[in-house]
DNA sequence: AGTTAGCACTCCGACTAAATGAGTGCTAAC
DNA sequence: GTTAGCACTCATTTAGTCGGAGTGCTAACT
């Protein structure tokens, strides 16, 4: 069987009104709500060939239909490439463009700490759209390394500050077990900046940590002990933060309210680990490349517990290379037109307000 | 009315039934579950008295009692005063009370970052209790400042490094107008660690704000910028850091288990803000003074969306006079005396931990 | 061919009515 | 002061009924 313009038509249709209603939907709605003019009885043909092949289904019979995970691939599908389209003719006149991003306003108050940047706009997402919003702190995996301090805190702890490219600070208290005075700090300081400054995590190897330990003498031991607390620290998957907001939006959908789901959904949401898979690397080849939004339906989805859901993820630049991504999930019949364009005009935002502060 | 000794009795029977059966119960169930002898037309008469002295009541007619506030009050303030008096006595033979102790073992593998041991410990608890708990970082504001350090990251920014008397450590970027060398850089580090070590946050107040100023010569206003910086970042209630387990818990109590409630709850623990006053000040004067374990019932907790919950915290101690706190949010009809006995065990195990560890 | 109207059928959801049972308050007797 | 007995209340459960929405199929229409 075919899927011709009448049915592709059709189906979007259903899905739309789907979307809105939360219901199933039968053919005499359609036949109404459809520019094309044809009876119900018509409808029901189509739908039954559209029930076929795979696209919708009914919950039980004599019921309406509802949209299967393919249907909404395909409809979402055509959304992306129908809005790329759109994109590509626009940027010719980038003034509509600009008049498209909503709400910069509310974030260039003034210097924020990125943290509370990232916090306002991921409950600004949640408020907004009605759906649960996650976003990234800004991805230092592939960083590299711009500058590292020790400190003497007392005589047997040490502290290491670690700054990354990105201006991406992080702590790391080392115990230490022999005494160590200023002068060999200072020298160690030294040798550990020369050698590793500009480097990429994956550039540290044991190599390095051998040539280090060497020049560092009696304190090699230290030094090595003191590397593999750096690697560590940064390339842990605990380094990655994530903010939530409006996780009790997902209570809206009854599809998702039961308390065995939204458990779920919930539990994966404060143990934030569980969405590192999703906040990080680039799932599925189905990326939009240009905009880096993503959209998964149902099952495509990463993350266990959201088998249900669908989730939207769009990436954002904090600086050259440093990444950070932002998230709406929400339930599969979600509005993914409107999301798509929100997580794009917040990456957007995102992008301009952290490359205008360099 | 008075309230003798067997009208405590049938009430401590009520809540206690009421406590594991989460069911209105009734005069009949009473008869039978306590030692004195009574029938369940006496029981009757005696409920009915507590009704109207306000300890328990009827969701309608010619249903089983459940307890008030007030009854869970007199209930727990009793459970805490027995509890108390049992711990005096076992002071003398302290086996007991070590033996007490379960899972240190969890906790001791390696040194870790106390992060990691908080975030081990609110999942252990939420595990054990079924209810859903929280933990607070030790919280900085009434501390030393011990040292703090001034970097250049590049011509615009400074990173300052700020560590407490607890060795907690906080960064915080700064924007800086002029340029500055290495060479004064050194001098306001100097400066301003000889003049603000060992100071309260509190202590640091405009008038040593105006003298280091001065002292700073033309780069006043930059010292000046800075000591607000670090003021705000520390005293910031935004400083506080909390995490959560269990939050999917509150499925298990019908009580709470409705959309409109649990999302409530939900809220305030993903946003974390509103824990703020929960885990920071001493609430209430009820608090048991030698644990510093506080039991806030229904309307009692500080929190607004709680006031259908009980909340019991304690407190730890991670250096001297660097406290946290622990606690755990369930239903009105919680197991008070199970989640005090975990409370305390594990801010024992961490008072203990944290102490070992220096 | 494709489209439409008509009709019997299915199934869900809402509503009603009756039965059940737990529990109370009250009275009268012990 | 305690208890047994009884009438009464009210939430919950079960079964039964009804209406409506929607389908699939067939037969007629273009």
């Amino acid at each position: 069987m075919e899927l011709d313009a009448r049915k592709k038509k059709i189906l979007q249709a259903v899905i739309k009104n789907y979307l809105e209603t939360g219901e199933p939907v039968g053919s005499r709605t359609i036949s109404k709500y459809t520019d094309l003019e044809l009876s119900a009885a018509t409808i029901r043909n189509e739908m039954a060939d559209l029930e076929e092949m795979g696209y919708i289904f009914q919950p039980h019979t004599s019921a309406g239909r509802i949209p299967t995970d393919a249907g909404y691939r395909l409809y979402v599908d055509d959304m992306l490439q129908t809005r790329a389209e759109q994109m590509n003719s626009r940027q010719e006149e980038p003034l509509r463009h600009a008049e498209n991003t909503a709400g910069p306003d509310r974030m260039e108050e003034r210097f924020e700490r990125i943290e509370t940047v990232l916090k306002d706009v991921v409950k600004m997402l949640a408020v907004n759209t009605n759906y649960t919003s996650v976003v990234s702190m800004p991805q230092a995996n592939r960083n590299r390394l711009k500058f590292l301090q020790l400190t003497l805190l007392d005589s047997k702890k040490l502290l290491c500050t670690i700054v990354l490219e990105g201006n991406i600070v992080k702590n790391e208290m080392i115990s230490i077990k022999d005494e160590i005075d200023q002068q060999t700090l200072l020298k160690l300081n030294l040798l550990m900046n020369s050698t590793l400054n500009g480097l990429t995590l994956k550039e540290i190897n044991f190599d390095m940590a051998a040539r280090m330990a060497e020049q560092a003498d009696k304190h090699g031991e230290l030094v090595s002990d003191i590397l593999s607390h750096i690697v560590a620290t940064i390339g842990s998957a605990d380094g990655i933060e994530i903010f939530t907001s409006g996780a009790k939006n997902i209570f809206r959908y009854p599809e998702l309210a039961d308390s065995m789901r939204a458990g779920e959904i919930i539990s994966t949401l404060e143990e934030k680990e569980l969405l590192t898979e999703l906040m990080t690397e680039d799932h599925g080849d189905d990326s939009d490349k240009t905009t880096g939004i993503q959209v998964y339906i149902g099952k495509e989805t990463p993350v266990n517990s959201m088998k249900d859901c669908s989730v939207i993820t769009a990436t954002y630049e904090f600086e050259k290379g440093v990444y950070g991504k932002v998230g709406i999930i929400g339930p599969k019949r979600m509005d993914y037109e409107k999301v798509v364009a929100a997580l794009s005009n917040v990456t957007d935002s995102l992008d301009k307000k952290f490359n205008k502060d360099k």
